[in-house]
This record gives structure tokens, sequence and C-alpha cells, in this order.
RNA sequence: CGGGAAGUGGCUCAGCCUGGUAGAGCACCUGCUUCGGGAGCAGGGGGUCGCAGGUUCAAAUCCUGUCUUCCCGACCA
């Protein structure tokens, strides 16, 4: 390609809208502009960048015998009122009405219509196992899009799905899934982890996510120091030191607490009883319309997905200040749970046969201390609720966690037969009876896997890509195309170079060299070859690849420069 | 949805408080000089100041509403 006729607008300066680094670069160098919130126009570079994350999604879903399908991205009600997901998916989805009335929407995700094919399609465990996938258009009304192509309303995703008669068929399934994003991710140059996730609204047993650690990123994972225990904080455990409480010294006693609403502010002002980790922390949350009381350590953090998970709630949300002081008489910071017997508590199961702790009266400035857990708040249900924080214990070796930031490019479900219970889609097995088909889900967001690269290879002069996802493998410049020397050597090398196979892209235009090197640092291609007037002189142009100080001299002919393009140390 | 910020040529921003001729840098066009790390000089084109209403002799500027975008919290690839 000659960057002559290359449209591949750059920007001196980052649109002001712009935070994180992929995003920033992703525009400045001409890959991607944005048409709405959460939607992105691909230009030409952006895609081809897009095109080569597919074609390594294709290459390992393809090597495991999963076949490629390509479904609509536009679905009629019926599909997914078929697992009431039409219900459950919210103002998450896109939905319009055709010219007859009928609902339909953009889809979200394809569970629904390949569980609808393999309904109507599947009839025997001789058809079984299968694994299908595709790559397609996903479309999500997102609260909140941000980040550039980070969490955009329209996506590329790779979802694949596995359909068995059995669980070690599914078993078996999800391990060659889960080797297959190893692949994957390994070709495309991004180091992750993988890491025990939440299910949420997707169902299913158990799950797991690839995470490239990053800034960037929205989830937090907590992973040990020690061994390989991985764990986004929405599921995470860990060991914490028990607590060793006093003896119970008398039933619970009122005392004054005037202004002191935060857990901090009572630990300041009494730190003899009411350190934070001898506090009761009592949240309320509406869950499934239903208010329930929450309970943790004082220096203790909600996890909400585990709270979702320990009640099987759908809807879940934090009670509101006036429904709060209807329920309990009190406001937030003078809550608690004793004698409040009209609503169901649940607790973290660290405080269970506390003692001796300091709770919220349900009276406004006042707090009760002397308050055991077991006597005084009995009809609590225990669950781990707790949010795992830096450096606690490992729950299989003991080592110490770190905690940090990372995007998930890919999750892997088993989903078993949530879905195809939900559509009765069943095959015979050997001995006649109808089985449900066992499903599993894969998914891998192919932007986010061209972002993250992004912010795990990047410097203050642009895009260092992986060899993997270039949109280019080499970058010819021709610094001086006035030059006639210099502009037949940049031919020649562009010509040869693509006749031996390589994707190349010439920069030919009538440029101030300066223009040509910043560019090319921008737009990152990992291999730099240079013809300029001077060395040209000598014979020899220079070669750098991309993110290195080191430059090459090497004689100017095709074979030398396809020697040292092949060589990388 | 709750909280915060911003909308002024293609991009980054100033001007607004204290109403009166719409500005700068970059980008773009022409010419000359320059020519290996985002050139210099000279000339030039391009803006309903997000939109609507209001106040005023007069609104980018003040008031109201509205739309859009971004950031921080609840969802997910």
């Amino acid at each position: 390609m000659r960057q002559s006729i290359l449209f591949a607008p750059t920007l001196k300066e980052a649109p002001h809208d712009a935070v994180v680094p992929s995003h920033v670069l992703l525009v400045r160098g001409g890959f991607i502009r944005q048409i709405a919130a959460g939607i992105y126009a691909m230009l030409p570079l952006g895609w081809r960048v897009i095109r080569k994350v597919e074609a390594i999604i294709r290459r390992e879903m393809d090597e495991l015998g999963a076949q490629e399908f390509h479904l609509p991205a536009l679905h009629p009600r019926e599909v997914w009122d078929a697992t009431d997901r039409w219900e459950v998916m919210g103002d998450n989805m896109f939905r319009l009405k055709d010219r007859g009335g009928r609902d339909m929407c953009l889809g979200m995700t394809h569970e629904e219509v390949f569980t609808h094919l393999a309904n109507n399609e599947l009839r025997s465990y001789r058809d079984l196992p299968q694994v299908w996938y595709q790559i397609q258009t996903k479309f999500r009304d997102e609260p909140r899009p941000k980040s550039g192509v980070l969490r955009v309303r329209e996506f590329i995703m790779k979802d694949a799905y596995s359909f068995d008669i059995d669980r070690e068929g599914l078993d078996a399934a999800y391990e060659h899934q889960r080797k297959a994003y190893c692949g994957i991710f390994e070709r495309c140059g991004l180091k992750y982890y993988i890491v025990e996730a939440h299910s949420g609204a997707m169902g299913g047993s158990e799950s797991a996510e690839f995470m490239v650690r990053t800034d960037a990123g929205e989830d937090m994972v907590a992973a040990c120091r020690s061994c390989d225990y991985a764990a986004n904080t929405e599921t995470a455990r860990s060991r914490i030191e028990p607590a060793s409480d006093p003896e119970e010294a008398g039933a619970p006693e009122r005392f004054p607490t005037p202004g002191l609403v935060t857990i901090e502010d009572l630990a300041g002002a009494h730190p003899d009883k009411a350190s934070a980790d001898r506090q009761i922390k009592t949240l309320v949350y509406v869950l499934d319309g239903k208010m329930h009381l929450v309970l943790l350590r004082g220096d203790h953090e909600l996890a909400e997905s585990k709270l979702q998970g320990a009640t099987g709630a759908k809807d879940l949300r934090p009670g509101h200040a006036e429904e709060i002081r209807e329920a309990l008489g009190a406001d937030p910071g003078s809550l608690g749970a004793v004698g409040v017997d009209h609503l169901p508590v649940l607790a973290d199961t660290e405080l269970e046969g506390r003692r001796e702790m300091v709770t919220g009266a349900n009276e406004d400035g006042f707090h009760l201390e002397h308050v055991s857990v077991k006597r005084d708040i009995p009809r609590t249900r225990f669950a781990d609720l707790r949010t795992v924080t830096e450096n606690e214990q490992c729950v299989h070796c003991g080592g110490s966690l770190e905690v940090f930031r990372a995007l998930e490019v890919g999750h892997i479900f088993k989903l078993g037969t949530r879905y195809s219970d939900a559509v009765g889609a069943t095959v015979l097995d050997a001995a006649g009876k109808e089985e449900p088909i066992i499903m599993g889900s894969y998914g891998i967001g192919v932007e986010r896997v061209m972002a993250a690269a992004i912010e795990l290879h990047h410097d203050g002069d642009g895009i260092i890509w992986p060899d993997s996802m270039a949109p280019y493998q080499i970058h010819v410049l021709a610094l001086q195309t006035n030059d006639e020397s210099v502009r037949g050597k940049a031919e020649e090398l562009y010509e040869g170079l693509v006749a031996e196979g390589y994707e190349v892209l010439l920069d030919d235009r009538d440029e101030r060299a300066g223009v040509k090197f910043k560019d090319a640092d921008l737009i990152g291609i990992p291999v730099r070859v240079a013809v300029g007037k001077r060395r040209l002189q000598e014979g020899s142009v220079e070669i750098r690849r991309r993110g290195e100080d080191a430059v090459r001299v090497v004689d100017a002919s095709l074979q030398s420069v396809c020697a040292e393009v092949v060589a990388r140390p």
C-alpha cells in the first residue's frame, strides 16, 4: 500500500475526550473515528488490525473443529422470549419494531439464535458434539460507554457454543476452548491471566475470564503471588486472621454517637471499643423488590456480585434514603440489625460468632455496644459477601494476594442446560431417551484485543504493534521523495518486499522526513525501513524495529533487507 | 440512572466573569526558501459560537429549557 493514497488521518494532538492510551493512539494514528457515544468507525488501518485478530481467532477455532456461522444481528422477539431474556436484558437491549409492528431487537449475544438452531436441527446424540462459532457485531445499549473502544455499544465478538450429550463432553469442549484461548492471546502478544469469574446474566456453573492487566480495565482481579490462583474480585476468596473477641460482657447497650455516621468517624471517636474491625456495617439492599439487611465487618466492602449469587436475586440495588428511614427509623450511619425481625438479614461469614461488637442502634445519633452476633442477631443467614483486598491470604496456598485492575478480553462459560431447558432443546440418547443438550459459551471481544495490545505495547511516540496484529509488517519510508535515487530505491524495495509476500506500507508522500518518522512511530508498524539520501550514498538503508532504539544499517539490496527483516533478535 | 465537567473553523484551545468588529496554534490552499525527527516567511480559504426560547438598542458572552460528549459510581466482550 502506498501511503500517498492511504486514508490514515493522523493527528498531532489527542482529541480532548480521549483518556486511555489505546483510545488516544487509535484516534491519533488514524485507525478509528467516533460516530456517536460508544460507536466507532473502523478506518482502513483499524480494520486491517481487526481482520488480523479475527484471522488468529478463526485459525484457532477451526483447528479445534469449530464451525463458523454467520447469524443475523437482527432478531425476532420470539427467540429471546424463549429463554426469558427479552425481559431480563432490560434497557441494555436495543429494541425496534418492524413495519408490521412486530418486536425485534439487535442481538446482544447469540445464545438464543444458536440454541434455536440447535433445537430445530440436532436430533440425536449421534449429531453431537458440535462446536459452532461466529464473529459478529453485537449491540448493547450500555449505560455508560467509555474508554474509546473498550466499552462500546456496538462491537465485534467471537462467540462460540458447544453442544454435548453429557457433562464429560462439555468439560472437554470447555477445555479445548480454554486452550485455544491461550493460543489466541499468546499469538496476539497479550500477557493474560485466567481468572475465576462470576457468571452474571449468562447463568451457568463454571466460568473463567481471560484478563489483561491494565489500568484501562474495569475489573479488579485478585491473584496469588505464590500459586496460580486468580479470581475476579466479584468472586475471589481469601483467608484473613480470625478475630479474637472478648467474652460477652452483658446485653447490648445504647450509647450516644452524635454526628458519627461513618465507620471511620466512629472508630476515631471510640478507638477502644469501636475500631473498624469491631464494628458491624449495616447495608440496606433491595433484592427483587424486597428489602434486606446486609451485614459486614466495618472494614470490609460488599461484593454485590456475591450478594447476588448468595440470594439468587435478579435485580439488586442499594436502598433509597427514604425507604430506609421508613423501614428502620434511622438514616444510614446509625443502622443496625439488632432487634430487626421484619427484614431478612444476611451477614458475611467473617461476622459469624463475633462478640462485643458495635453497630447502629436504628436511632440517629446512637449506636449499640456489647453486641454478639449469634445472641443478638439470631435470624442471620451467613454467606461470603466481602470483597478481598490486597495482601490477604490465598485460600489455596496461604500466599499473599495482589489486587489489580484488568480488562476482560475473553470469557468462557459452562452453561449446562440453562438455554436448552428453556427452549426444550433435546436429543435422543443411545437408549432412545430425550436428554437436554448441554451447552458451553465462549466469547472474545475483538476490539478489546486490539485495544489491550496497545495498552500493553506503546510508548510516548505511539503504538508498538505485536507482529501478529500489525496493520502492515514493514513500513518503508522514502525520506526524500524529490530525490530520484531515494524514490527509486524505496519503490524497488517496496515492490521487492511485496513480491516476497510481506505486507508493506510505503510512505511515498510528499512530506518532510520528520513527519514520516513521527507518523511511522505513531502507527507502530513493527519494522521500519528508512531510505534516505545520506545512507543511500553509501549504498545502505536503515532498519529499525519499532520499540527498539537500535538502528541497523544494512546494504540497500532486497536480499539484505529481507535478511534483516527475518532476523529477529 | 445518580454526581461532576464541557460544547466556539477539520484538531487543540482563548474570548464569556465586566454584552458592542469572532481570535490563536496546528491542519488546509498558493508562492518562495527549506528538506533525516511533526520547517520558515508571505499571502489565502474556511466558523448559523450545539440547538431553541427569553432579556436587551445590541448576545459566543446574561437567563431558561433542551440535545450531545466526556469523567466518577451500579452492568459486560
